[in-house]
DNA sequence: AGGTTGACCTGTCAGC
DNA sequence: TGCTGACAGGTCAACC
């Protein structure tokens, strides 16, 4: 699914196109994706005003008002694993998987997912959307300067398992999945079979530098374009292409020349050197 | 309590 | 050609 930089390169691409303008209508076509969509999202909608997108994890905030009665809420959207969303004309037929439609005159944002893992929830504010249920668990940004090196090594004590699921536990530290989980170990040496509290304090140093470059180098990449996701106007990222690791089984290691290995760990792919990651 | 596993769902590809 | 199984960017609930 998309991560954090791709979700990010959404929220980028649609914010000029969409924020500040009117939604003249809604469409739901699926009952449910993880959770049951909004019912009578149109109706809701129609009249009301985009005011902004908003990230937080791998979540998009989209902020209404303008609602009836002057009241506002916010659209919780999440990509799941296969979710994509795109703009696109109002005479564009929808394709399967083409679940939600909103439409702001002569743009609709459109919400492919064909694994259906997304979801796309309604809060209306009469509560902060960080005291969401979903929201309230999450970990912190890894792109915000309390992420650090300290931190990391602070969090990591209570943590014995290997490094690489622990980096993807959203309730410690959000935006993190497969693929830049074993780009950023990469990056910084460390194998994704270390037990994450015997990362020394240094190495930590180290491993949060590596995620900050690693996602900041996605986002201006556009992205990773590994399967389905595309961007709002359905180009491709092209953070794939500057992976070192991922999906490169066999492959030379771009340090050492070695093979790149691929294991499983908690149910997952993971792609390291097992030479050049210790 | 932390770690692992299965479930959710569809599409694609390798192997027989 | 057609079937079967494995696997795919996430995350939650259920187990040890």
């Amino acid at each position: 699914m998309p991560e954090l930089p791709e979700v990010e390169v959404s929220r980028l691409g649609l914010l000029p196109e969409l924020a500040g303008r009117i939604i003249t209508g809604a469409v739901t076509r699926t009952p449910k994706l993880r959770y049951p969509l909004p019912r009578n999202l149109g109706k809701r909608l129609t009249g009301a005003r985009l005011a902004n997108i908003r990230r937080r994890a791998k979540y998009l905030l989209f902020d209404i008002d303008h609602l009836s009665g002057d009241r506002t809420a916010t659209l919780i959207l999440h990509l799941g694993m296969s979710g994509s969303l795109r703009i696109v004309t109002p005479d564009t037929p929808p394709q399967i998987h083409d679940h939600v439609d909103i439409a702001f005159g002569d743009k609709v944002l459109r919400l492919r997912d064909p694994r259906r893992f997304g979801a796309l929830l309604w809060h209306d504010n009469t509560t902060p959307i960080e005291d969401h249920p979903l929201i309230n668990v999450l970990g912190v940004e890894p792109l915000e300067d309390l992420f650090d090196g300290a931190w990391l090594h602070g969090h990591l004590r209570k943590r014995s398992g290997p490094i690489k699921p622990v980096l993807m536990d959203s309730h410690m530290v959000v935006g993190i999945g497969n693929i830049y989980a074993a780009e950023s170990l990469f990056l910084s040496g460390i194998s994704p079979l270390r037990s994450a509290q015997k990362i020394s304090a240094a190495r930590c140093d180290t491993l949060a530098d590596a995620v900050k470059q690693t996602l900041s180098a996605a986002v201006a990449a556009g992205g990773s374009s590994v399967r389905d996701y595309v961007h709002s106007d359905g180009g491709a990222g092209c953070f794939q292409l500057q992976c070192a690791v991922y999906e490169r089984a066999g492959e030379p290691c771009l340090g050492c020349g070695k093979p790149v290995r691929k294991i499983r760990q908690a149910g997952r792919s993971t792609f390291y050197c097992p030479n050049c990651q210790k």
